[in-house]
DNA sequence: CTGAAAGCGCTTACAG
DNA sequence: CTGAAAGCGCTTACAG
């Protein structure tokens, strides 16, 4: 039988309530009990029960938030993920606070930070802008002991306990290979449309990629990074001026959102003009473009496991617990035509 | 506050017994005092606490795993999944019994199922070979009322409650677009080499790989699929022959294990004459054969989910409860040499 | 610095 | 068919 803190108790000969100050660090144990009580802790290999421990404890955790009020579909997934984490808020005995910033806005992200730190939560998870504005506050939350996790776009420096996202740099020259291998040895310029350089996940993708293309496939040209803000309307009318202004473009990566401009626009491309395209986030519109051919691959990060990681990360660092790195690493899914779920 | 059983026997007039007996579906309950329940949880919106009840029950699943002892170092990896399990084991109330049987061996597998079962676990796990020995063992299991769910590979018909694995058919329809587009328009002769045709998950790759390269790549020209029991020796002894025999192989599927065979019979290829090659399960050889170049991608599966989610699955059958399919759904991992963790 | 007792939300014999 | 009481493994006031 697994032994409980009656074994401690009883083998050490203290009572139960010296057993737990000893299990949980609490102060007030004379050392020689403190150490009747480790010994015995680890002469019955005894390990807590977690689950009975937060029954006893009735600990919750309020976790807040903080989300790009930005309507595109990878952020509404993102907010999926979060009412489905908050539905079983009661098993995990969290509280998740859900609070909207302006997309792209450091210091409104910046202030976001400090009000949702001022409530004194178990911890925050925010999507970050890379600004000394945003790290600023951030280390004050940190500084304040509040766990603190980047979600999806991380913060340049060290001023966050951890980051749930994919590796963007990794994302960035998977999108290069792949794409510069569907081109097959045609010669051409390769576009490349991004949300906005201000995200680190963008830049970083587009860093990679960008280094990839221009050392392994000599017959890619790369344009200059369009800017489209993650906005449909405005990806539309960007790549419809690229088209327009340049006839040998044969391929095309679109590292951020908006991507519903991007079909609009490519559909109006005549076909045996159309790019090789790869871009980002399975929703709706890109499951679309890949099953009508006019995508050729989507990379992917599943909004519900940063979410879940993000919880796990911040109810560990709350309960000064270690993370389990492998575990908490957000893979990159690659889907083409075949292998859509 | 969440409601707790308390409320509900005071808001029905009953005791906590009376309460836990409806909450559980146990006989023995008046028909009018059984609705006065159900009214007071509908009314009170009450949950119950899961791992409350566990705690009071004390209860335990041992589960049994039926694991191929063939030596490959992606059943190695499963074994290693299962160890880690088997480390969680107190938290999640779980007994992991690991059994070996001979790998591509029916008559065995059919024999150790059986045996499994007499001991009444809670569930039983096992990579199935689809034969009809096997299936008919399977029956007799999940008659017997022993949640049963094949593991990596499916077995054919409904002879288990559930399949934890990836979408063979999807893994092989994805190895051929790949491998057709990085061919890239070249003719010539494409290689497949599988473990077993015995096997369900190497027999839907294969097919799945040979229909898409078939339809969509004219150029390329199948030759007949090779089987090398997963045995890197046998392995290399294929490949070599396959090369003496063609000299126009211009890509190459590997749908099964042995391939450190396969990475020294490659080697002995001159350079200039190497297919295209994609490989399964991302191991220290795919991985170094990646990073060389002498593989161009590996689809992977994550054994860790296998094993995590057979395990959730098995408990949540034991328990009469139902699986949120979405959340047990297995990924298809696509590595390149770009995104190698 | 230390301990006895009650309680977290559920389940289980046992008695009626 | 129903209920009172004890218990799962831990934590928390409270008293000393």
């Amino acid at each position: 039988m697994k032994p409980t803190v009656h074994d401690i108790a009883s083998r050490a000969g203290v009572s139960l309530a010296t057993v737990d100050r000893v299990l949980n660090r609490r102060p007030g144990v004379s050392a020689r009990t403190r150490e009747k009580v480790d010994l015995a802790v680890s002469e019955l290999g005894f390990v807590r029960d977690v689950a009975a421990a937060n029954l006893a404890k009735g600990r919750t955790y309020p976790l807040t938030f903080l989300i790009p009020s930005n309507d595109n579909s990878f952020m509404r997934g993102l907010r999926l993920a979060l009412d489905e984490a908050g539905e079983r808020a009661g098993v995990e005995r969290i509280a998740i606070r859900l609070v909207d910033v302006p997309a792209f806005d450091a210091a409104a992200l910046a202030t976001a930070l400090r009000d949702a730190a001022a409530e004194q939560p178990a911890g925050i998870a925010f999507v970050a802008v890379d600004a000394p504005d945003v790290a600023a506050a951030a280390a004050e939350v940190v500084s304040a002991g509040i766990p603190l996790v980047t979600l999806v776009s991380d913060l340049s420096g060290a001023e966050r306990d951890h980051y749930a996202g994919i590796d963007n740099a990794a994302a960035g020259r998977t999108a290069a290979s792949l794409l510069g291998r569907f081109v097959g040895g045609r010669r051409g310029k390769v576009a490349v449309l991004a949300g906005s350089m201000l995200v680190r996940d963008h830049r970083e993708r587009c860093e990679a990629f960008a280094s990839v293309i221009t050392s392994d496939f000599a017959g890619l040209d790369l344009l200059p990074v369009s800017e489209g803000r993650d906005d449909p309307d405005v990806v539309e009318r960007l790549v419809s001026a690229l088209f327009v202004g340049h006839s040998d473009i044969v391929a095309l990566y679109s590292l951020g959102a908006g991507n519903r401009g991007l079909v609009r626009a490519l559909e109006r491309v005549p076909r045996e003009n159309r790019p090789v395209v790869i871009a980002h986030e399975l929703t709706e519109t890109t499951r679309g473009a890949l099953q009508s051919g006019l995508f050729d691959a989507v990379l992917n990060q599943d909004a519900g496991h940063e979410v879940r990681s993000a919880i796990r990360v911040l109810k560990a660092k709350a309960d000064g617990l270690p993370v389990v790195a492998a575990q908490e690493r957000i893979r990159i899914d690659i889907f083409l035509k075949d292998n859509l779920p």
